[in-house]
Order: structure tokens, then C-alpha cells, then sequence
RNA sequence: GGGCAGUUAGCUCAGUUGGUAGAGCGCCACGCUUACACCGUGGAUGUCACAGGUUCGAGUCCUGUACUGCCCACCA
């Protein structure tokens, strides 16, 4: 194994003489890399490709953090782990990132350039950039598995995209039709309905009038919001239940501006009351009229060019941009009369996601997939369960939209992506879909030699929704594919549930027979300090590794972890990402502090270790119990996929109770010369925390691991040490070390109100029978935690008469009473045990109204209501006794 | 138009089988106790958005309302 050189501990934790070092010995370890072993389970994360177009921003922290919390926690658990890391090509973006920097360089256009030759840069351009979010990753302490990293060009994925293309084709499952899609004027192509923003604008529906043909002075008036459309209208549509048109279904109208006739025709998709009701039909540009005038035979008439300017077919208005147009015509059928009114008008308009320009509706030949008999599996498998949704509430988003879902047009007018693996043949004019990486030579229908590839290449997601089988070598019967297929848990952001996450379900079942995982957990969105959705555009994103910089890999991921719950969006603060940073540093000097003092030869205490036994000291006892109910509840909560929650659980349980009470009591055996009894505490030091550390790794790797291998061990390291199963726990002692607890924080709280100066002060404890010996054996936790003057502590549980001079404080065990003498301001002291008396008595009362009802002792389960009894008889006694002091100070 | 979330301490948020509200930060007061000032000790602050209902008991379940955000949808 490759040796982990190991500093001495510093006095304060630095994540940068670590991390980089801790993932390097990970990884040449073989660690990230699992070996086919079918005696194991195998538990596969595929990791969503981030594109190659950009940097990683802490969305992508968020959920590779949670990828990898599960990765290892489940490597530790002794899986067979695979997560598996890949980079996307990322179709639009990609290609126009290369286009903008060629364009920047050399002033020229892919067209100037030639398919070829654009290709050729492109992979230049993706050769030199694709392996930069890699160290993203890495920085990030994602412990996948390098050695399987697939690109989704590679080749690879390539033929998977080809296979799977001629089955669905050879099935009928894809095919060529002419329709109306979203065409892209910004980037030039088709794209999908998902890829369509509506955003909301102000802007006019202008009302023009149509003459009606032969009858003088009759008009019927259209409202519409882009006018410049009118230009290819071949029709008007009324309802046929709108008296105000009903004579005039059939008659022809003159189209102003271009003066052609055009029918009106009864439509039942017209609303009466909106506008005017009658609707212009313009069939090659929206998909409302494209609809009505398939179901009227109206003439499609396409006004415009592949960059919306107007075409040849727009009159006077060719070569104007179709906002040009609009301007234009409006004017002219102002000054011509044909304008009856512009109302200003709120309204929803399409939007390219990709370029961020309106779409164009336009009427094109495009591929489709034929989704039902792919979608109808895939939402089978939710509805049976086969695939889970964390949270459950995304199981219903998921089934509306597959239920409602329309076909997906899959072709792209772009060079950089998959091409269509389709040749036409110059002979027969048939079609012959190969999966062959150099195609088909011949047509398959006859023979013919002349044959030329479909330009077009597929939307970016289609390659996408193959990634959990063809990252694994589909179609090829590889190993890894029997193996690894299917995938566990599929982790990505809820916002790509249709794009993504339903069409590999889709395409899994279709092409494996088997939905490619059975969970899908699904992240919120990271959002800046004031709720804003991040973005580059806004200047508002946080650079992962410049939080990284700031406070550690392990500080990002911690805050990212705990502060968030599944599918709920969360706000990224800079004092979260201080706290944890300060947590870390905390468990560090702990570390530190155990690690310092420990003999040479001190033996490793693994887990199992953690027994707790009769004859053990009270700090120990409690220690062992609560670690023990610590990894019962994070193992749970994990499970649930609960990792917020488990984080802070191992927070509290760390900083609260190991540190805070457990190693300050331990200081009094580490001190006692003892050399027995030092060991003895040393081993539930090392113990408890090499366990917690355990814990803790999947949220935390690089401290963690850096911690264990400072204590002593066995194993080589942390990432595959065994994930700890919960041992016994002893509520006996947890309660009896609650007592402790309780009276040393009634002295500090008195010492701070009294204003005591003196850092000890001179106690009488008046325990109950029952308590005494508890309070006489941990008398030294008393007199240290508490700061109570040793040579004058004295325990009974017969005190005949009380001090005078003396604060008391009454707890569930014992009443302390703290001689102050001549500092006691007597008056003060009343106040405080009125303060005192009517608390408690609010605690009686509140009890007893409880207890009163018969309906609560009667219905509520047995231990709730004897829980509630001892809280009234601790509450009396408590009132009882600050009554009799009281008494007393009169 | 349909659907889904959120609304809890000054701020950011936890609170998953309904048992009577928590954390961190911030604030106030102390404190260099030989791991840690990226620290320790103590303290203050909440009709859990509002109105009903179910229940012995509701932040937690049901109904409705308000505000905020998101998703889906071919009203020109």
C-alpha cells in the first residue's frame, strides 16, 4: 500500500496539507476502484456528466457531496462500491462555445469552415478542456472510480447511441415526420418542448380588421399579438357556435397588406369570448393554427427564413427581422386603416432555454421518438415502485408528466453531437439506419452504392438517458454491465426529472429490460445568501473551489449536507460554511488532545471494543451508551437517505457530549497518576472517537481520515474501515450521569447570577438517599466541572441543618447549597427562589391538569402518562423544597 | 388554468411513525481551567402565517384563507 506520510498535528486543522495528499493515497490504493467479486453486493452510483462547457458550481458540490456521502458510507457498510464519473459533450452549448471562440479568433462562421473542419476543432477544443472539472471533483473528495471515466462521446457511448437508434427505428419507435416544433433562431436548430421557457413579457394584442370579400364595409376583426404573422395567414377561424360569425363560416376575407383571399372557418378550439373570437389562422407559424388549418386544409405558408427574417414569401417585408416586420407592419395597416386597436397586453412568450431568444414555431421535417410504448413501462415502474422518489411528493411529478407526455423530436440542425446513424439512398429514396460506426455501404432496399448520411445529430439528452447502462459498455455483454447494472441510487437535481431521470428509466427498461436504479434522490437547488437561483448571468455563484480555498473540501460539504433536506432548495451562507470549518477544527483538537497523551504501544480500540461493563466508571458507562444510540440513529437516518439530519446528530454528539463533558470529566482520570485507570479512560477516548469518526467520514473525508490515522488503529484506512453496527446501550447510567449534569450546571448558572468571582466556591450537597453514593463516587466531576472548592465539598443525605449563608439550588437529585458567606445578598436570593418556586409550579400545574384528565390517562399509552407522573412528583418535590428554603432565608 | 412546496427565536434553518419546540450565527455577561479564542461557561428571545376540524394531546394529520416561490399548460 502506498504510505501516507503523516505531519505532526498542528495546533489548528489545515485542509491544505491535507486533502490534496489524502485523495492521492485513496486513490493509488485502489480504493475508488471496485473488483468484480460476485460473493459481494454491488451499490453503483452513476454520477450525473457535468458539461464540459463549464465550471463546476456548488449546486454540483451539493450533490457530488451527496453521491459521495452514500458511496462511501456504503463502502464502509462492505458493498461492492462503483461510483462511476463522467463528462457530458453537451450539444448546444458545446457547439457554440466552440463557434464563438473561432468566430473571436479568426472572424469566421462553422459554415465558412465546413462540417470537417468544424468537427476537428471542436475535439481540439474538447481535448484540451474535458478533464478540467476533474479536479473539481477531486477537490471536492468525490471518491469515484477514475479508471471507468467515460466521456459521452467516446466511443463507447457512440455505439450505444447508434444500436439503440436502429432498434427503435428498425421497431418503428422513431421516425420522420413534418410538423410544427420550436425552432431556435439563435441557435439555429430544433429544439424540444422542454427546452422552451415561457416567460412572462408586456406586451400589445393589436386588433386588425379583415374585410370580408364582396360585402362593402363588413369587416371582421382579429386581435393578435405578432402581427407580423398575418403575413402568412390562410385563414380566419370563428367558433361555430358564435352567432356574430355565424353567416359568414365559408365566405372569404381579403388579408390586408398582402391582398389575398383567405376562407373563415368554424373551429371548435376558437374561444368565444376571448378578443374578438375570431382568431387569424396562421398554420406554418403557430401550433394552434397549424392544428386548425390541418383540420380545415388550409395552405401552410412559411414567411420566414432560418434566422426569423422574413422570407420571399412575406412581400414587401422580405429580409426584414421578424421584430422589424412587426414594426413595419403595424404602421402600414394603421395608415392603411386595417388597425382598430392596440391594447397593452401582459402575456407569456416562449423562449429558447438555449440561446435565450423567442422560439419560432415553424413547420419542419424532424425525427421523433415515439414515446408511449417507452413511456407506459417507465411510468409502470413508478407506479409499482420499482423505482422510489426521495422525497415521495416528485413520485407524482414524475407520472403527470409521463402520462401526458407527447412525442420527443430528437433531431438537431447542429455538427457537434451524435449523428443520426441514417442514410438515404439517391436510388430508391428509402431509408437504411446502421449501428455500425462506419455506416452502411450499400442502401438495404436495393443495393444502391449512393447513399449519403442524415446531416442532422440528436438532442443531447438522448445520449443521455443511455449513461447508466452505456457508461458500462452496452451494447457489448460486458462484465461491468452484468455486474453493475442496475445502478442503486440516482442522484441529480429535481429540475431534470423530465429531461433526464424519465428517459433513461425509459430507455433502461427498453433496452435492458430492467429500470437502471431503484431510487432517485433528488437535491434542491443551492441558492445564493438571499434565495436567488445562482447564476453566471447574475454574478451571484459561489466558485466550489474557492470555498474549497477558504474553509476545506470537508467545511463545504458538511455545510452543504446539513443544511439542506432532500428536494428542498437551500441558501448557501459563508457562516455556515465557518461553522463547519469550525467543527472540524474542533474534532482536530480533540484528536489532538487524545492523541498527544497516549503511551507508544497503546493498542487500537476498534467498535466492537465499545462493551459496556458493570464495573466501569459512570463517565465511561454514559459515554459508551450514547455512542451506541448515536450510530443506531445515524445508521437509520441514513438509510432514509436522512444525511441532513445525521450530520447534525454527530455534530451535537462530538462537540456536545464527547467533548464538552466526556474528555473534560476524563482529564480527572488522566491526571490521577493512576497509570491503570489512565489507560483505562484512554481506551474509551480512542474508542468512542474512532467510532464517531467513522460516523462522520462520509460527511467529512479528508479530517476524518487524517484524524484516524493519527490515532491508533488497525486497517489501513478509514474510507474502508467497517461502518459500526449499535452495541447495548445503559440507560442506568445515562440518567444517573444526567443527575451530574444537571447539578453542575445549576452551580455554574449560580456562580454567574450570584456574580462570584473566585473561579471555586465552597459547596454542601444535601443529596437524596438514593443519590448519595452516585454524588460521593463522582465527586471529582463535581468539584472540577463545577469549580467547586475541593478541601470544602461535603456530600450527605443528612443534613440537619441547612447553611444560613447560602445559595440553594434544588435539582432532581439533591439540593446544593453554596456557603457564600457575606456575599449572599439575601433579598436577591428570595427574588431568585420566588423566580424558582413559580416556574415549578407552572410544571405542577401543567401535570396535574394532565393527569386530571381521565381521557389522557386512560387513552394516551402507558409510558407517556408514567412519564408524565414522575415529571409531576419531581416538579412537587422541587416546589416543596424551595418553599422550605424560602422558609427559612424569612 | 392546473399542480407542488415554503411560511418555526433578530438571521439562516432542523424538527418522518402526533406526546407538549431545537441548533448555529448574532446579542448580553463572565472567562487565557496545561486540546481548541476556528475556544469555554452562563443568559435572553417563539399565540411554530391565519381560521376551523380530527384527537386525551397537533409545528407534526384534515379543510379552508393569505402571502412567497417553483413546475406544468396551444387562449390568439
Amino acid at each position: 500500500m502506498t504510505e501516507n506520510p503523516k505531519p505532526e498535528m498542528a495546533k489548528a486543522y489545515d485542509p491544505k496539507a491535507t486533502e490534496e495528499r489524502l485523495y492521492k493515497f485513496w486513490e493509488e490504493n485502489g480504493w475508488f476502484t471496485p473488483k468484480i467479486d460476485k460473493d459481494k453486493t454491488p451499490y453503483v452510483i452513476v454520477m450525473p456528466p457535468p458539461n464540459v462547457t463549464g465550471a463546476l458550481h456548488v449546486g454540483h458540490a451539493q450533490r457530488i457531496g451527496v453521491e459521495d456521502a452514500f458511496t462511501r458510507w456504503r463502502r464502509m457498510c462492505g458493498d461492492n462500491v462503483l461510483l462511476l464519473p463522467g463528462v457530458d459533450h453537451a450539444g448546444i452549448s458545446g457547439e457554440t462555445v466552440v463557434e464563438r471562440l473561432i468566430w473571436k479568433e479568426e472572424k469566421k462562421t462553422k459554415n465558412d469552415l465546413g462540417r470537417e473542419e468544424f468537427l476537428r476543432r471542436v475535439w481540439l477544443w474538447m481535448d484540451k478542456y474535458r478533464d478540467v472539472i476533474d479536479d473539481q471533483i477531486r477537490a471536492l473528495g468525490a471518491s469515484c472510480d477514475w479508471t471507468r471515466k467515460v466521456f459521452t462521446m467516446d466511443p463507447g457511448p457512440q455505439k450505444a447511441v447508434r444500436t439503440i437508434f436502429k432498434m427503435l427505428f428498425d421497431q418503428g419507435l422513431i421516425y420522420k415526420a413534418e410538423r410544427i416544433v420550436n425552432w431556435c433562431p439563435g441557435s439555429r436548430t430544433v429544439i424540444s418542448d422542454l427546452e422552451v421557457n415561457m416567460v412572462e413579457e408586456d406586451g400589445f394584442l393589436w386588433h386588425i380588421r379583415y374585410p370580408v370579400k364582396g360585402e362593402e364595409g363588413r369587416y371582421i376583426t382579429v386581435a393578435t399579438t405578432r402581427p407580423e404573422t398575418m403575413l402568412g395567414d390562410t385563414g380566419v377561424a370563428v367558433h361555430p357556435d358564435d352567432e356574430r360569425y355565424k353567416d359568414l363560416h365559408g365566405k372569404m376575407l381579403i388579408l390586408p397588406l398582402m391582398n389575398r383571399e383567405i376562407p373563415v372557418v368554424a373551429d371548435e378550439g376558437v374561444e368565444k369570448d376571448f378578443g374578438t373570437g375570431a382568431v387569424k389562422v396562421t398554420p406554418g407559424h403557430d401550433p394552434l393554427d397549424f392544428e386548425i388549418g390541418q383540420r380545415h386544409n388550409l395552405p401552410i405558408i412559411n414567411i420566414m427564413n432560418k434566422d426569423a427574417s422574413i422570407n420571399e414569401n412575406g412581400g414587401k417585408y422580405t429580409g426584414l427581422d421578424r421584430f422589424e416586420a412587426r414594426k413595419q407592419v403595424v404602421k402600414d395597416l394603421e395608415e392603411q386603416g386595417f388597425l382598430v386597436e392596440t391594447k397593452p397586453y401582459h402575456h407569456t412568450v416562449p423562449y429558447s432555454d438555449r440561446a435565450n431568444v423567442p422560439i419560432e414555431p415553424l413547420v419542419m421535417m424532424q425525427w421523433w421518438v415515439k414515446i408511449r410504448p417507452l413511456s407506459d413501462p417507465a411510468l409502470q415502474a413508478a407506479y409499482d415502485g420499482r423505482v422510489k422518489f426521495v422525497p415521495e411528493r416528485f413520485t407524482k411529478v414524475y407520472t403527470q408528466w409521463l402520462e401526458n407526455i407527447h412525442d420527443w423530436s430528437i433531431s438537431r440542425q447542429l455538427i457537434w453531437g451524435h449523428r443520426i446513424p441514417v442514410w438515404y439512398c439517391r436510388n430508391c429514396g428509402k431509408m437504411t439506419a446502421s449501428a455500425e460506426e462506419t455506416g452502411p455501404t450499400n442502401c438495404e432496399h436495393c443495393q444502391s452504392a449512393d447513399i449519403y448520411q442524415d446531416p442532422d445529430v440528436l438532442d443531447t439528452w438522448f445520449s443521455s438517458g443511455l449513461w447508466p447502462f452505456s457508461t458500462l459498455g452496452w451494447p457489448d455483454k460486458t462484465e461491468d454491465l452484468a455486474y453493475f447494472y442496475p445502478g442503486s441510487v440516482m442522484e441529480t437535481a429535481y429540475d431534470i426529472i423530465f429531461l433526464w431521470v424519465a428517459r433513461m428509466v425509459m430507455f433502461g427498461i427498453y433496452a435492458m429490460g430492467e429500470v437502471p436504479f431503484h431510487t432517485v434522490y433528488l437535491s434542491g437547488l443551492v441558492r445564493d445568501e438571499k434565495g436567488e437561483k445562482m447564476s453566471k448571468m447574475k454574478g451571484n455563484t459561489v466558485d466550489p473551489l474557492e470555498a474549497v480555498a477558504t474553509y476545506g473540501s470537508d467545511a463545504l460539504r458538511f455545510t452543504l449536507l446539513t443544511s439542506s433536506t432532500p428536494g428542498v432548495d437551500a441558501k448557501l451562507s459563508p457562516t455556515r460554511m465557518a461553522d463547519s470549518r469550525n467543527f472540524a477544527n474542533k474534532i482536530w483538537n480533540a484528536t489532538r488532545f487524545i492523541a498527544l497523551n497516549l503511551p507508544a504501544d497503546m493498542p487500537a480500540v476498534p467498535p466492537e471494543d465499545l462493551i459496556i461493563k458493570v464495573e466501569m466508571p459512570l463517565p465511561d458507562r454514559w459515554i459508551i451508551s450514547r455512542y451506541h444510540t448515536l450510530v443506531a440513529e445515524v445508521s437509520r437516518l441514513i438509510e432514509n437517505y436522512q444525511l441532513g439530519e445525521a450530520g447534525r446528530l454527530i455534530y451535537d454528539f462530538l462537540w456536545s457530549e464527547f467533548c464538552d463533558w466526556y474528555i473534560e470529566a476524563s482529564k480527572i482520570r488522566l491526571n490521577s497518576g493512576d497509570e491503570a485507570k489512565k489507560l483505562a479512560t484512554q481506551k474509551v477516548l480512542v474508542g468512542v472517537l474512532e467510532g464517531s469518526l467513522r460516523l462522520l467520514h462520509p460527511f467529512m473525508p479528508f479530517v476524518t481520515e487524517e484524524l484516524w490515522q493519527n490515532l491508533p488503529h488497525t486497517g489501513e484506512a478509514l474510507i474502508i474501515a467497517k461502518w459500526p453496527t449499535p452495541g447495548k446501550r445503559d440507560e442506568e447510567a445515562e440518567r444517573q450521569f444526567e443527575a451530574l449534569q444537571q447539578a453542575v450546571r445549576e452551580v455554574r448558572n449560580a456562580k454567574v447570577e450570584a456574580k462570584v468571582e473566585s473561579k471555586r466556591v465552597p459547596a454542601i450537597i444535601a443529596t437524596k438517599p438514593e443519590s448519595l453514593t452516585l454524588f460521593q463516587t463522582e465527586r471529582e466531576i463535581l468539584i472540577r466541572l463545577a469549580g467547586i472548592e475541593a478541601g470544602s465539598l461535603e456530600i450527605t443525605d443528612n443534613l440537619p441543618t441547612a447553611p444560613a449563608q447560602a445559595m440553594a439550588l434544588v435539582t432532581n437529585a439533591a439540593t446544593i447549597y453554596l456557603p457564600l458567606s457575606g456575599l449572599l445578598d439575601f433579598e436577591q436570593e428570595r427574588t431568585r427562589l420566588g423566580k424558582e418556586i413559580e416556574e415549578a409550579r407552572k410544571e405542577v400545574e401543567k401535570s396535574e391538569a394532565m393527569l386530571a384528565n381521565p381521557n389522557f390517562v386512560e387513552r394516551a399509552p402507558a409510558p407517556v402518562v408514567g412519564k408524565e407522573r414522575e415529571k409531576l412528583i419531581a416538579a412537587q418535590e422541587r416546589v416543596q423544597k424551595l418553599q422550605e428554603r424560602l422558609a427559612t432565608l424569612v
